[in-house]
DNA sequence: CTCAATTTTAACGTATACATTAATGTATAC
DNA sequence: GTATACATTAATGTATACGTTAAAATTGAG
């Protein structure tokens, strides 16, 4: 009961709905869509459609544009470089703050258990459930360290490069280097040098982030 | 022409006088407010407002509560601190940025300029003077990178945790390292040196956050 | 036919109306 | 006096109505 019940609010099944779409690419970058159009697929008024609308133009999944409704961002190369830098220093303040605290045998658990999974993953040729432990191991990094603004920035930033991400997975090189150094960053935050684990991770981040930025410009992929 | 016509929007006005209000401490920590009543006080309907209390907490400075309307976040000692360990993150990623790309002649005079601002200031023991350079060197640090999403996140950290530091501006000791840290930074991106930037930095962050939470603590002051 | 001026259309921002429901108040039983 | 059931109030979430105005369509001049 520490939240709220979640009632069926109209603006809230129209905010997670487009949301989806979004992020699954049903409704693919640069889609245009007008208030009335979307309020009278999702049999509602208006009112909560725009709600929905304001909601994810904060997180940065469309722009509304006056008079032609909303429109479903891009994320450019310029974009992802712009969110893997900030997610790398996130992150890293992430990896530093678990080390220095210490992790309780649960978070060693569960990241043990993310990192282990890349492997088998990779093994298995397994792209689909590596980019899944991968984000996950990403993710309780963050989760972990219980610093909610933390968390939800990150959230945004993950779900504004969602996109991004799931194409280049299979284009990018096989992430056999990124398994080992998550592994190293995990033992760093376990044995508390909180330096160490920050700066492979730091150096991790921005390699792969440099890879997919160049992968991207390569391919003249402008617009995801 | 860059930018869409601010039309004068009733939820924008809204949103401008909420906003100054709280960050000026005029709607204090804990006050309630109903819809209706700032929409009769501004002389506009609810719908606007509504409009404006979505975008207030979605940056975390009110919460809206069902049936009480919206109610001013305080902020506690744990937001402090949670708040400085991103920033801490987040201007180092712009300092190294920063000192990586180099800084054009214009950017190294703003920044300049604001450090020598904060010595003269402290020198004429003018400590709003003071604050306002410092936040402006901090501001202009993170600025100067471009990236539009690392801009928009700290400004709302910041914005998050205005009226705390407006606080503790006269009940912390006078800021000497502060500037001579600062000064060390901008060195070091002048002259390109990424690591140490960022590393004095981290530090410096670091511990002025560690001072200013446990300044808050020392007082009791739970809710700001 | 091309382009500018004018009219028409329709998407938006806001106001208002209304149904829902949580919170409050009242009455009754014990 | 206390507690439970019921009635009342009122704040919200949503639908709808409407004026404004940007964009589209039409007209007319050259």
């Amino acid at each position: 009961m520490t939240e709220y019940d979640r009632k069926k609010l109209q603006s809230e099944a129209a905010y997670a709905l487009l949301k989806r779409q979004i992020l699954d690419n049903q409704l693919t970058a640069n889609t245009q869509m007008l208030e009335n159009e979307i309020a009278s697929q999702l049999k509602m008024s208006r009112t909560p459609v725009r709600e929905a609308l304001q909601q994810l133009a904060r997180e940065g999944l469309i722009d509304v544009i006056p008079r032609h409704g909303m429109r479903v961002k891009p994320v450019s190369p310029d974009d992802m470089a712009e969110i893997y830098s900030i997610l790398t220093g996130l992150e890293c303040v992430a990896v530093e703050t678990l080390a220095l605290n210490g992790l309780d045998s649960s978070g060693r658990q569960v990241l043990e258990h993310s990192v282990d999974q890349m492997d088998t993953s990779l093994e298995e040729n397994d792209l689909d459930r590596w980019a899944q432990a991968d984000q996950q191991f990403h993710r309780q990094l963050v989760s972990l360290t219980g610093n909610r603004r933390l968390i939800s920035i990150v959230n945004m930033l993950w779900d504004q490069c969602h996109r991004a991400r799931l194409l280049t997975l299979r284009l990018r090189p096989p992430p056999l280097k990124s398994n080992q150094e998550h592994r190293e960053v995990f033992d760093a935050i376990v044995r508390g040098d909180a330096k160490t684990a920050a700066s492979i991770h730091r150096e991790h981040r921005h390699q792969s982030g440099e890879m997919l930025v160049a992968l991207l410009r390569e391919l003249g992929l402008q617009q995801l």
